[in-house]
DNA sequence: TCCTTATTGAGACTGTGTCTTAATTATATC
DNA sequence: GATATAATTAAGACACAGTCTCAATAAGGA
């Protein structure tokens, strides 16, 4: 657990929730915008930290870096075919749909991790 | 598409098919206990040409990397939480998760992507 | 057998994420 | 306000998965 309060870790924090589910890299360039001194490193832990502690929560994709989020309900994501942006989306129980699954060579199903593709709002409505 | 048949592509596709849902680096270390002067280029390009192709299911996994599948009907797969086994699993349809699919910022929903967590056969037979 | 060109091997390169270590600095205590 | 100490940081090495380039090799048709 985080102990003492920096300007790192106030200036990652703060970028984190301006912005809409950044990768690592995305909250990394907006840190530098305000101070380039701060260290990949620094960023990469502070949200690691975060992500661990329950800050927020780390959005483990298919096909994509991880992604960060400061809704911490739970819901699903939808990730754009176009341009990659991830955008949440509410989703009903998927407790009917881990009943029916079958692990065909055994073992026991756990967890269930639902994830969309399509168009974001914004790809959605370009001509192409 | 691949005109002319080689030792090394024979030998990445018989490995996938002996191997249960390899990943690159699997196919890779078992080519090489047969021959080891295979390249690593020359694995991972057979595996996205065959994938590419369709004669193989490429499975982007979130938490894991890329498996390849020589079960090409469509079904789910569970990752195995303590070794990282990947195993089929048979699942209903998604179309009623897909209906029920909100996107909170908008735009529109292609596709849906499910997967499983929970312990493989063997795991779950384990004292742990 | 010879030629053409598809395929390969080697290794550079990229992106994402982790780890190590010495230097810095936030905060408690005086 | 000054000092001590231990949490935090910066820098960069490292690891891993995957891609790409390009010269060398070899498959298969003529």
């Amino acid at each position: 657990m985080r102990t003492r309060k920096t300007h790192q870790t106030e200036l990652v924090m703060q970028v984190v929730s301006a912005l809409d589910h950044p990768t690592a890299g995305d909250v990394l360039g907006a840190v530098h915008k305000e101070d380039p001194a701060i260290s990949r490193a620094t960023v990469f832990r502070v949200l690691a930290e975060a992500a661990e502690s329950g800050e927020l929560q780390r959005l483990v994709l298919a096909g994509s870096s991880d992604c960060f989020d400061v809704t911490l309900g739970r819901h699903a994501h939808m990730v754009c075919r176009c341009c990659g942006a991830v955008s949440d989306v509410v989703i009903d129980d998927t407790a009917a749909l881990e009943q029916g699954a079958v692990p065909v060579q055994g073992g026991r199903i756990d967890a269930c991790h639902v994830q969309f593709f399509g168009l974001c709002p914004t790809c959605n409505q370009e001509p192409n």
